[in-house]
DNA sequence: GTCTATATTGTGATAGAC
DNA sequence: GTCTATCACAATATAGAC
């Protein structure tokens, strides 16, 4: 949604000069270390380079930024996961290439799970609103879809005795928690390890090759 | 610490009509559902039964409210973490036992870990106050020292080939994870699994009883 | 200890010049 | 489109009566 122009008449010129964009980019970085709740909107303006009033001339309000952003930054993150699992690959493929691709992925801006988890927890009127722009206009159905065909492949490997028997929610669960709960308990692990970034990266690559093997070996027979 | 009294003298009669205790159960309830950014004053004061300037009265500000519930909530839920690996059990069975003693005591308030996720997430420093009151002057040995000992257990167990190796910290991580995540992504759950509190009761209950398999089957040579 | 009333600041939002 | 100035009210906090 671009600025709002007086009835019909697209936006003047210079209206590429970026503005919005830099106004976007800022208020993400404020919510996602703040939060809704504790963000504020002169900060948002003073990291943006721009005041106040230019926050509602582009968007309304407080409270329609906060959705702005919490929709691009959910839309950036829920299609890898869902993409992750289309492909025709072999199952243990495509844990494998999840758990390194989300890793990857989410170590350049390791406080969206954070700011994601705390934002639905405090809003979760909010998530309808993304799942329905993700998945059309029935996301319970289509995350239901998603997770009966994931659950078809684990009966499949079940059946050949490649794997043991598994729920599907539970198998799903377990494997976007070892994912996420790393970063979303960030300042937790930071305790554990030892404070600084340096740690934390490397238990990340630690992880990135180990955790493929915890769950596939949870799996086995 | 009780009622602020004039310089020395102990607190009036009628000290112990309980309304410091009900003010800070209203308050534990209002910032687990808002945050300690969404909270209102004026909503805590309602939620009690009593008016605002008592808040003041009891807890001096705002924020020594939020770090008194925070206080509160942390020593409750962190200690049980520990206190079920102190045993001197065979490891499976502290692990089986974690599981499902979380499980059951989270039940009784699921929003707790999403709050204390959140409120890490957006207050990071209010960690070392909390790490410090639950082990003592130095956390981040105390920490370093309950891995230390997680990770002679699965030595132990690695050497005599009753498990596969792997790390403590990672597996300390995956065991947390495992637990924590459902509640802490309830909503997203909710969503998956159809609304509704009774499914995501029976989730709990086929979690309670499963994911102990899960997770001694990684463990498996 | 508990209340009412009020001070004081913070903060989202708008008006209007340029 | 962008700014300055300002409004209106929400929210924390305090004063002081009872």
């Amino acid at each position: 949604m671009g600025p709002l122009t007086p009835a019909g008449r697209p936006p003047r010129a210079q209206r590429d000069s970026g503005t919005e964009a830099r106004i976007l980019e800022a208020a993400r970085a404020v919510f996602i270390r703040s939060g809704t709740g504790g963000a504020r909107m002169q900060e948002i303006a003073a990291e943006a380079g721009v005041n106040q009033a230019l926050l509602h001339y582009y968007f309304k309000s407080k409270d329609h930024l906060a959705q702005a952003v919490f929709r691009e930054v959910g839309t950036r993150i829920v299609p890898s996961i869902i993409g992750a699992f289309a492909s025709e690959d072999a199952l243990e493929l495509k844990i494998e290439r999840f758990v390194q691709a989300y890793i990857d992925a989410v170590r350049e801006s390791p406080f969206i799970p954070g700011y994601i988890l705390a934002e639905l927890h405090f809003n979760p009127e909010r998530l309808t609103a993304l799942a329905e722009q993700i998945t059309g206009s029935n996301p319970a159905n289509a995350v239901r879809s998603f997770v009966q065909r994931l659950g078809a492949d684990l009966d499949r490997q079940a059946a050949i005795g490649a794997m043991r028997p598994i729920a599907a929610e539970q198998f799903l669960v377990n494997l976007i928690a070892l994912c996420v709960f790393p970063f979303a308990a960030r300042p937790v692990l930071r305790l554990v390890l030892g404070q600084d970034d340096e740690a934390f990266n490397r238990f990340l690559d630690e992880r990135r090759a180990e955790l493929p093997d915890f769950i596939l070996n949870a799996l086995r027979p």
